[in-house]
DNA sequence: TCCGGTATCACCTATTTAGCGGTATTTTAA
DNA sequence: TTAAAATACCGCTAAATAGGTGATACCGGA
């Protein structure tokens, strides 16, 4: 037996019956082995740089330090480590955090034992995977509101403008006069009733205008 | 057998031994059914509305109109069709221009028909499959830089300038002086070696800062 | 315990920008 | 062919920006 090719994973999760369930079928899978199970964030960092894990998978919910929270932690210690979120929750703004944070992936507990090993492999293979709820949020995140009330222009202006950049220079980089640009900020101000680019900046974010 | 509670599909694809082999794939395989095959989205336009499908998979090199352009028109005629992108194509612009244009999920075309098919039953259940390298850039999009030269408070404050804020509301809201934000702009300025905040943003961005 | 980085606040100047009120022409797309 | 969109101009005031120079308090790691 190759131990020394086999996949080595690490399990942080409070629940002794689930992480001792996730490291039972995982070291019984042929192809992965377990190199340490941890209940917290503050025992993990203690001993994680022994096992030298090629994948950790991290429930977010954890007494102490939170699994988010120790993202930038571990990928400081184990900067080759891939960290797979595992847990019940899914809000947004929980798994967006997880994944600026450095998460490689984020499944859902529901997910069946199968796909979990599956997940492992692929994240090892440069993939990203993700419950299909999860996927549908992310994916979500970048979709633009259809029926937006600025025209094209209009639209590619107030983006202009979420960049920072001033009027003049917007009109320069669109070969537009100053005076136009300042015609299609008004419109836009009318548009989305607002009275200033911070606002009319976070109005149309918030409703995917931009 | 209940042809009405299958899955309709609709391919739009320009080579038509793909067209065709992805037809009768899915024709073939119990629970979906094809409602029409296109060439371009010129023709697709004149008679989709007909077919009333469920599910569309669309490529995006098309000649004449392409695929992601035809996003929006598409969504407008069949608002409640799930639209599954399928390419060899995988550069970052066009796949996040892809989802901000409506698209449900991404697949490139080594993708195995079994999991075309998985992808059609997965979309029609609120997921977004993506093919694996697809879901590794939509979540590194989301990853932020580690070893960012800005503090915790200057990166703060950068995320505010970058809503469109002025610098007296940031104070405001961070309850500090205006005198402390403009020193922390011109520590920023100073870290990225910018000049104004523009700049600023569009360093911080690229570099993943904020 | 000391020190460097961080965060805080102050005062100065000059220039640019933002926002609001109008009006009006040309171009484009349904 | 017509309404919407994009373009442009004028005048006005208040606000914001960028740069310089300096100072004090705090806090975490060596």
């Amino acid at each position: 037996m190759k131990r020394d090719l086999d996949i080595s994973v690490v399990i942080i999760e409070d629940d002794e019956t689930i992480r001792e369930g996730y490291a039972f079928l995982i070291g019984n899978t042929s192809g992965y082995k377990i190199a340490g199970t941890y209940p917290s964030v503050e025992e993990t960092l203690k001993k994680i740089e022994g096992d030298d894990p090629d994948v950790i998978l991290l429930d977010v919910e954890l007494p102490g330090i939170s699994g988010v929270e120790s993202l930038p932690k571990l990928k400081k210690l184990l900067p080759e480590t891939h960290i797979l979120i595992l847990t019940v929750y899914e809000q947004e703004a929980l798994i967006f955090k997880a994944l600026g944070n450095g998460a490689a992936g984020y499944l859902t507990k529901n997910t069946p034992p199968e796909r979990i090993i599956a997940a492992i492999h692929e994240v090892m293979d440069g993939g990203g995977p993700m419950s299909a709820n999860i996927a549908r949020m992310v994916i979500s995140s970048f979709k633009r509101n259809e029926s937006s009330p600025l025209t094209r222009r209009e639209t590619e202006i107030l983006e202009q403008i979420a960049t920072g950049k001033s009027r003049k220079r917007i009109a320069d980089e669109l070969f537009i006069d100053l005076e136009t640009v300042k015609s299609h900020i008004k419109n836009i101000y009318h548009k989305l009733d607002v009275h200033s680019k911070a606002d009319a900046i976070k109005t149309a974010k918030d409703n995917k205008f931009i």
